[in-house]
DNA sequence: GTCTATAGGCAGATAGAC
DNA sequence: GTCTATCTGCCTATAGAC
């Protein structure tokens, strides 16, 4: 029920050809963005012809519709996860950033994060797509910030709202800068200074130096 | 000596054609990413050819470079501004994330964010740059936060490197995903919160909501 | 499904006249 | 300095054989 079976489980490992393309594509948009790679690209690195791509995808709009339906539910699942497994708010903040230290640590950006930046480039689809990964984002930190607020474990003086707007961005914002870094550890310490503010128990910060 | 005078004091308004592409070009990277826009687009916007384009900036990369010079210089400016105009460090945090805000009102991301985005992609020259411009925003803000610290403006509890760090990747961040949705005043509550915890007099951020 | 072959357009770039 | 004309290459995309 919570977990649909694949209705083909044909192959091994999930390699058909559309999964492939997808990994690609993905990983080149996360790495060079939408508008730096082509299907030329796609094509040479899994052996097919372009003319392959786009039996399977019409068009790179398509293609970018189907990249990023894929990476919406990924992450989806990867939040559910964060609640089934990580019992505490506390806990849930820290598992949402290192979702994004994850993806750092392949040298991608988040895949909307790099579609943020070429937004005004994009189909009309992709645009609303990206508009809802960040919608879904804030609801979800809302959603926890709330809980953790009403347990006690959490502290903070705006609206959920805000607090949740402020984290997404940052983190958004920290992972770009660190990436021509090469530096993962400057993500991580950007991002525990972003959610400190948030953990009651953190030292007050008025200690000089 | 502090404002040098422009060596050709010809034209009323800044308008010879170097000056005139780099402005269009600036806007173009800025909207659209360096690689979302071509030399054609200048040029029809201009009305020049391309070649004309090419007479003054040989080749993209260069062109890139020279908005990137030209960019980075203004900002230095802006940031020597800041410091000659306003005295307090709490004030200059609040000048230095509306200086982001101006470039967000011209529905534009901060050049080196978009740049960042697409950093895999760009000449050598050009990544260089990048990275000297966050490295020279991260020593400007370090010097403030140090400064205001000193005098019991501003309150950090780590190092003033890791704050500016901090500071710098959620002004970008809050950027890059306010532009989407068009919305300034998100960008604007986001900084606020960022830098909030910078400031002393703040309310104890416990209360409930 | 994958291929060869190719279309049609746009990219960055250059030669040379004015 | 700006133009016309042109080049080469890459882009997305399609037709049609296998």
């Amino acid at each position: 029920m919570a977990i649909p079976a694949s209705p083909k489980p044909r192959q091994r490992r999930s390699s058909d050809t559309p999964t492939r393309i997808l990994d690609v594509a993905e990983r080149l948009a996360q790495r060079r963005g939408f508008n730096g790679f082509s299907y030329a690209d796609i094509a040479s690195e899994l052996k097919i012809t372009t003319a392959s791509l786009h039996y399977h995808f019409a068009g790179k709009a398509q293609l970018g519709r189907a990249i990023l339906a894929r990476y919406a539910d990924r992450f989806a699942q990867a939040l559910d996860g964060i609640e089934s497994r990580v019992p505490d708010a506390h806990a849930r903040l820290l598992a949402y950033a290192e979702l994004y230290a994850s993806v750092l640590r392949e040298r991608r950006l988040c895949l909307c994060g790099m579609l943020a930046a070429e937004y005004q480039t994009l189909p009309k689809p992709m645009r609303d797509s990206v508009i809802h990964f960040f919608d879904e984002n804030e609801s979800w930190l809302m959603k926890t910030l709330e809980a953790g607020r009403a347990e006690g474990q959490l502290r903070f003086s705006g609206s959920a709202r805000d607090a949740a707007r402020m984290i997404v961005g940052g983190l958004e914002g920290a992972m770009l800068l660190a990436r021509p870094y090469g530096d993962v550890p400057r993500f991580q310490c950007a991002a525990e200074q972003l959610l400190q503010g948030f953990f009651p128990n953190a030292a007050d910060p008025q200690s000089g130096d």
